[in-house]
DNA sequence: AGGAGGTTTAGGCGCTCGCCCAAATCAGGG
DNA sequence: CCCTGATTTGGGCGAGCGCCTAAACCTCCT
C-alpha cells in the first residue's frame, strides 16, 4: 500500500473517532483498528497523537478555505456574497459534521486553542476587511466582532447542539429540509443586520433599542 | 470536617478542573489534590467520576434556573422579559465560565448528551410556551426552534470562543465593558427579531428576504 | 465508658494508555 | 541479483487511570 493511502486511511478513521468520541476518549489503538493499520504506523507517519490532530485540522481548514473563497467569488454584490458564504459554510458543516465537534471541543478544552487560532485568523481577517469595506460606519452595537461572532454562532450552534436539538424537538436537525430551514433563518437574520449596517438604519429606529431595566450602561468607549 | 463541606470542596475543584481541562483530561487524583481530600473520598461521596459530573451539572442548572426565573418575573412585558433573561443568562455565564466549557464539550463528545438534555428540557419548554404565547403566528423563517437556537448560540458563542476571540481581536472579551457590549449587541438583534415576530412584520418587508442564488427552497412544510 | 455508624485514610489491583523498538517486509536502482 | 532505504509488523515498557479494600478515625448516643 502506498504511504499516502495509509495516511488517508488513518486520517479518515481519526476524523470519525475524534468527531464522535473526542480527542481524549479516542485511543491510537481505536484509530489503528478502524483504519485497518498497525498501531505503530500512526506514530511513524504522524509522530504523535497531537500532530495527528494538527494534520486533521489542516485538512479541514484547507477544504473550508477553498469552499468559502469559491462562494465569495460567486458574486460581487455584498448582500448576495454574505448569503452565499453562509450557505456554503452551513453546507460544509453538514458534510463535515465532525469538524464542528473537534473544533468546539478543543476550544473548550483550552489546550489546542493556538492551533485553532492560527487557522482561524485568515478567515477572521477576511471577514473583517470585507465588513469594513461594505460598512465603514457601523454603530457600536453592530460592531465587527459582534456581528461576526453572532453569525458564526448562529450557524455553528445548530451543528454543535444537533443531537440536543434532536432530542428536544423530536425532529432530525440534519435532514435536508431542516438544514434548509436553518439556512433560511440565518440568512433572514443576517438580512436584517445587513439592512441596518449597509443601508444605514433610520436613526430613530436605532435609538429605541431596548435599554436594560436594572443596570446602567457604562459610557466608556474603548479607544480605536 | 462536615461531609457537606467535603462534598463542596470536591465540587469546587471539579468545577475548576472539568472547566479547564475537561472531563477526560482531569483525573480523580487531580481533583483530590486540588480539593485537599483523599482520593477515595470522591468515590465514597459521589460513587463514580460520571456521577460526579452529574452532581456538578445539577448544581449549575439549579442555580441557572433560579437566576432565569427571577429575571423572567422581574417584568410582565415580553420585550423587557426577553432582555432581562438574556442579560441574566450572559451574567450567569460570565460568573460561571466553566459551565459553558463543560456543557459544550460534553455535548460535542456525544457521551453525556442525555444528562444535558434532561436538564435543558425544562428551559426549552419554558422558552417554547413563552414564545408561542407572545407570537402565535410567527413566519416559518422565525420558527420557535430557530429563534431559540440563534439567541442561545449568540450568547453562548461569546463565552465558548472567548479565548479565541481574545487572540483574534487582541482584546479581553470578558472585561466588564466587553461583556456589556456583547449583551447590548444580542439585545439589539433580539429586538429586531422581536419587532418582526411580535409586532408583526410588514409583509412586503418579510417577502423580500434574500433568496439563495443557486438552490431552490423546498416548499414542503412539516406538520404542526 | 463503650459500642455503632458515618467518614477518612494509605495502599494497591487490574487495566489501558501513548509511545518505542528491533525485526520483518517491500520496492526499486545498480 | 543483491543492496538500500522506506514502510510495516508484533511485542512490550513505563506510567497513569478509575476504582476498591481493609483498617483507622471521629462523633454521638446510651
Amino acid at each position: 500500500m502506498r504511504p499516502e493511502e495509509t495516511r488517508a486511511k488513518i486520517l479518515d478513521a481519526t476524523d470519525h473517532l475524534f468527531g464522535g468520541l473526542g480527542f481524549d476518549a479516542t485511543t491510537t489503538r481505536d484509530i489503528a483498528e478502524r483504519s485497518g493499520v498497525n498501531k505503530a504506523l500512526i506514530h511513524y507517519h504522524f509522530g504523535s497523537k497531537d500532530e495527528l490532530l494538527s494534520a486533521l485540522l489542516d485538512g479541514y481548514y484547507d477544504r473550508l478555505s477553498a469552499t468559502l473563497i469559491e462562494a465569495l467569488q460567486r458574486s460581487a454584490e455584498p448582500e448576495r456574497q454574505a448569503g452565499d458564504v453562509i450557505d456554503a459554510y452551513a453546507d460544509f458543516l453538514a458534510r463535515n459534521r465532525t469538524f464542528c465537534s473537534v473544533v468546539q471541543r478543543e476550544v473548550a478544552s483550552g489546550r489546542h486553542v493556538e492551533a485553532i487560532v492560527a487557522r482561524t485568523l485568515p478567515f477572521f481577517r477576511l471577514g473583517s476587511t470585507w465588513l469594513r469595506e461594505i460598512a465603514p460606519h457601523a454603530p457600536p452595537e453592530l460592531e465587527l466582532t459582534q456581528v461576526l461572532t453572532s453569525v458564526y454562532g448562529m450557524v455553528v450552534t445548530w451543528f454543535t447542539y444537533g443531537r440536543v436539538i434532536e432530542r428536544l424537538t423530536g425532529e432530525d436537525p440534519f435532514s435536508p429540509e431542516a438544514l434548509e430551514a436553518r439556512r433560511r433563518h440565518v440568512r433572514h437574520v443576517v438580512a436584517l443586520l445587513f439592512r441596518e449596517i449597509h443601508g444605514g438604519a433610520t436613526p430613530k429606529e436605532r435609538g429605541k433599542t431596548w435599554q436594560r431595566s436594572t443596570r446602567r450602561t457604562p459610557r466608556k468607549k474603548s479607544g480605536s
